[in-house]
DNA sequence: AATATAAGGTGTGAAAATTACACCATTAAA
DNA sequence: TTTAATGGTGTAATTTTCACACCTTATATT
């Protein structure tokens, strides 16, 4: 445990809290680890931010980097900065998050050698994780369960095209609670920003549901509206 | 304006927005810079992180060096990464919050000679600052606007006894709007965590009002419940 | 003493939002 | 045809929000 790593100067990285969302149960994207410190160990997709880029667009490209996704308009959390929290020395990092669909994104494939892989990884019995990285993860996912109150955030996670159900059941991962179907469907339609398709679900083997999308304009509207206020 | 400045390696820094209330008018507290680049101008406090201190601790030892203020409980509410935010170099700044009662903290003197001064500013006709600290100014506080409807920030602004008209101006200057009194007052009663003292306003040259304190013990309880639900 | 000034303090009814709650309908598979 | 699984719907009670106006009290002024 007690390895000599080099010593690094001051300097500052990003890390990524990407949610994902599958089978009924809401997920954290990690990679293990290629290279000490934490050689082996799960952790959130970070890195070190370089000399001539934005926090932005260091996100963007780290992210990229160690899981091949790329594209997803992450916004930022919170900035950790004890003295302590990385081994070799004095890194700040901030704390980026998104919240993506899945599939179609199937392909992790880490670009850089220092993640061996990327993973899906269900937020509720996640191990210890590298660095102070559980304790990015808790932060994090306290802000984003807050945020789904006020924010359309949720959609973000499903297919385009999805169902009350699946909507609700994903209200209900984030939250960690089960809601009433009737007040649920009520609550959202009353919003007026889902728009209702004539097409429906296929290859259940149960009354097929009906499909909705989250329509972006119509949200913009109202939400202008409520800022302006 | 070309002048040659010394350039520094990336480092981070910390950036104070600090809120006061006096005469009805919400305020800022701004430093002018006694060194170049800005010199002159007039700023946030802030200045760079050390070595071998948390970002808290930073912002604390910061704050006090360029205003004489001290052990004001900040808290970090975004990073600001751009690559040229500052002339001299590659500089990432966490900007820091705080609300708190100007009386009693009369004396601002900054203890640095980074600062010339240290003066409270109306926060509606701010001049241009020096760096990007408009920008910042504008983000934290339209967080701490949002942040009013959720939490109790403004009782920290005013007097440890005020009024409730003193707490509706204050609310009123905050959100820049006008409120109803009796339905504010109904629903600041209503919340169960002001506490009604004997003691009546002094000094005022028509009907005194009844004072209240803000319960922090019966806040918490209230909070507490909420967070568990 | 009377009056003016300035803010303190109070209640009600309408409208909107939230909550609790249970049953029939539809589809595909067995 | 039956079963299993989910889809889909309404109402009444409660709580919250909102709009709105007048009398009271303390001091200063004449």
């Amino acid at each position: 445990m007690e390895e000599k790593l080099p010593t690094i100067d001051s300097v500052f990285s990003i890390d990524c809290l990407i949610f994902g969302f599958d089978a009924g149960e809401l997920k954290i994207l990690l990679i293990e680890r290629n290279e000490d410190p934490f050689k082996g160990w799960l952790a959130l997709p970070g890195y070190f931010v370089k000399q001539n880029e934005s926090l932005d667009d260091a996100a963007d490209r780290i992210l990229y980097e160690l899981t091949g996704l790329r594209d997803l308009q992450m916004k930022q959390f919170h900035t950790f900065g004890d003295v302590n929290r990385h081994p070799q020395g004095r890194v700040i990092t901030v704390g980026y998050y998104a919240l993506i669909r899945i599939n179609g994104q199937k392909d992790l494939r880490p670009v850089s050698p220092y993640a061996r892989k990327a993973i899906w990884h269900s937020v509720n019995d996640l191990p210890k994780l590298a660095f102070d990285h559980s304790e990015i993860f808790n932060n994090g996912f306290s802000k984003i369960r807050r945020r789904l109150n006020y924010q359309p955030i949720a959609f973000d996670l499903l297919p385009e095209k999805f169902t009350l159900t699946q909507l609700q059941g994903l209200y209900e991962a984030i939250l960690n609670k089960k809601l009433d179907k009737r007040n649920f469907r009520k609550k959202m339609l009353s919003y007026g920003f889902l728009k209702e398709l004539v097409e429906k679900q296929k290859g259940v083997s149960y009354r097929a549901a009906k499909l909705y999308k989250f329509d972006r304009r119509k949200y913009s509207k109202i939400f202008q509206n409520e800022m302006s206020v």
